[in-house]
DNA sequence: ATCAATCATGCATCTATTCTGCATGGTTAT
DNA sequence: ATAACCATGCAGAATAGATGCATGATTGAT
């Protein structure tokens, strides 16, 4: 119920270049460009400027653009309310997250929506934590299941969103299956620390996990190899390049002679796991639904745990 | 920046058919039918229900208009702030008021409006105030000039609008020429009790001041004739007819037999002016120059009178 | 210094939305 | 029973909005 426009220029201001405002939005650039010279002339404002090659906001864009904030959450406050008073079923509704999330959270989510809300239209889109919030902000989903980044620069008091911790995620070792360490059932990072390590490119979102939990115990890893995907690390250790850490809800599905290690010691290396929804969202009736159902996946998710720990 | 159908829906929360939403909104009735069909779609929620041969708002629909109100409070008030901030100027700016206001003060404002902003394209709308007041949620006009009816339903503190208080008018009195008081200065109510009175129309703007001014000193009078226009009321004490109230803003410039003296006693009538504007709106650069010259305008109204009196 | 890459924007074209005007069906009042 | 009123649907028209490519400007690399 708020103008597109303005929607794009939150975007705008997320990515800073018309091209990517428009990848993130689904418009092509020439439309973002139209919908930001018309929203300057709607408003009488001028809210960008040159700035190289490329667009700046200028004082009176950020302005804007930090005090739409507020304005947002009151929308989706009252399209919440208005929805749960009158006991009224939404039509669309997008979901997103990365890859583990989306299958073992996200997809039983979807399913269960699809039974309960027949009518509903649920989308699921996969993607990098940073990238589910751009599009929570550019409106192209409603809830986000990520990894709780401290070094992003969306904090838990972002004006933008609300989030809910799911559960946390403890991060196991994977090691080849002829390793001396194979045997056992747990194994300490001090143990591993003269193996060579396979990880994510520095940047990305698991090296800062990475690097924190081998902080966390003082040693410094030697990095071997780099991978992006779970399975990719997976073959690495298998074919024995190294060894690797491997969230417990990433599956390692019978893969050839990979062991995976409980991590024992005084630091037990986790990622949490939480649900994100646009601020004043979170009192909808199906957002509530939603994150009740990801509660109950989540908790059934740790009781299955316990029972194999046993 | 709020999306138009949500305006529309504002607009036919107040006069309750499409009809009257159309000629208000400046649509045809066709197009307010499909924009509230399209908004229901959109939000997936029924605001409408049939009632008889017109349509009435859902318990859903009444508290989504309710709700509305601080939303667009909170999107007035971010457009002025960042107005304010970014000394920026707006393109079009709408006012109304009622007939002597619009000649007495919207017409100096706009002239000066004109001449101080060369660009803001100015447009002035007279109508009766509660017809100003739908105006300014329809928000075909920015800027309303009106008299304050207590009677009316758009309070004081009407979540919807702001309102500043310019001038107290006193209302006059107005008698034939060849009355046995026309030689007078003043005159009391209660002197004129039984004289045969021309007033407006039962439930009319004024008519509710005209009792409350006799109300108040104990009297009835006899109302002998009916009139709109100031113009006609003019006439009909010029023709002897009777006597009637007259505002001392409405200017009786050079009448053939009417004479206009002033009231005294212990309640001397008036009618209080004030400037409306959409709640939030208020900090606006524009909203705040044009209030200004309003103000300057009445107050010179004002020591012109007392410069008179002497 | 040249070349390539990146970025925003304008224009022509097309598409989709949205509005209008009139006709229709249902409802109330005379 | 007739007339007045109200909302809505449909066909046609107008308008807004999006696309894709070409252009100009700027930056960084060779």
């Amino acid at each position: 119920m708020i103008d597109p426009r303005l929607i794009t220029l939150r975007v705008f201001a997320r990515c800073g270049t018309i091209g990517a405002t428009a990848e993130l939005t689904g418009y092509s650039p020439s439309a973002v460009s139209a919908q930001l010279r018309e929203l300057q002339r709607v408003l009488g404002m001028q809210l960008l400027t040159k700035d190289g090659r490329g667009l700046r906001l200028t004082a009176t864009g950020r302005f804007l653009v930090a005090g739409s904030d507020p304005l947002i959450a009151q929308w989706e406050n009252l399209r919440a309310a208005a929805m749960d008073a009158g006991d009224q079923v939404q039509s669309r509704f997008g979901l997103g997250g990365f890859s583990s999330a989306a299958a073992q959270l996200l997809a039983p989510l979807a399913a269960t929506l699809r039974s309960t809300r027949p009518l509903l239209e649920v989308q699921v889109l996969e993607a990098e934590p940073a990238r589910c919030f751009d599009l929570l902000i550019a409106e192209r989903i409603d809830l986000a299941v990520i990894v709780a980044m401290q070094s992003d620069s969306y904090g838990e008091d972002d004006p933008r969103f609300e989030q809910r911790v799911l559960l946390d995620d403890p991060l196991d070792v994977i090691i080849p299956g002829d390793h001396p360490l194979a045997s056992r059932q747990t194994a300490t990072l001090e143990e591993l620390a003269s193996e060579p390590w396979i990880t994510e490119a520095a940047g990305s979102t698991y090296h800062s996990l990475f690097t924190a939990a081998f902080t966390a115990v003082g040693v410094t890893p030697r990095i071997a190899h780099e991978a992006v995907e779970w399975e990719t690390h997976i073959a690495f250790v298998g074919a024995g390049l190294g060894v690797g850490l491997l969230p417990r809800l990433a599956p390692l599905h019978g893969a050839e002679n990979v062991v995976r290690l409980r991590i024992t010691g005084q630091t037990k290396p986790t990622r949490r796991i939480v649900a994100a929804v646009r601020r004043g969202s979170i009192a909808s009736p199906l957002i509530q639904e939603s994150l009740g159902i990801l509660q109950v996946n989540a908790n059934r998710i740790l009781t299955d745990r316990l029972n194999e720990d046993l």
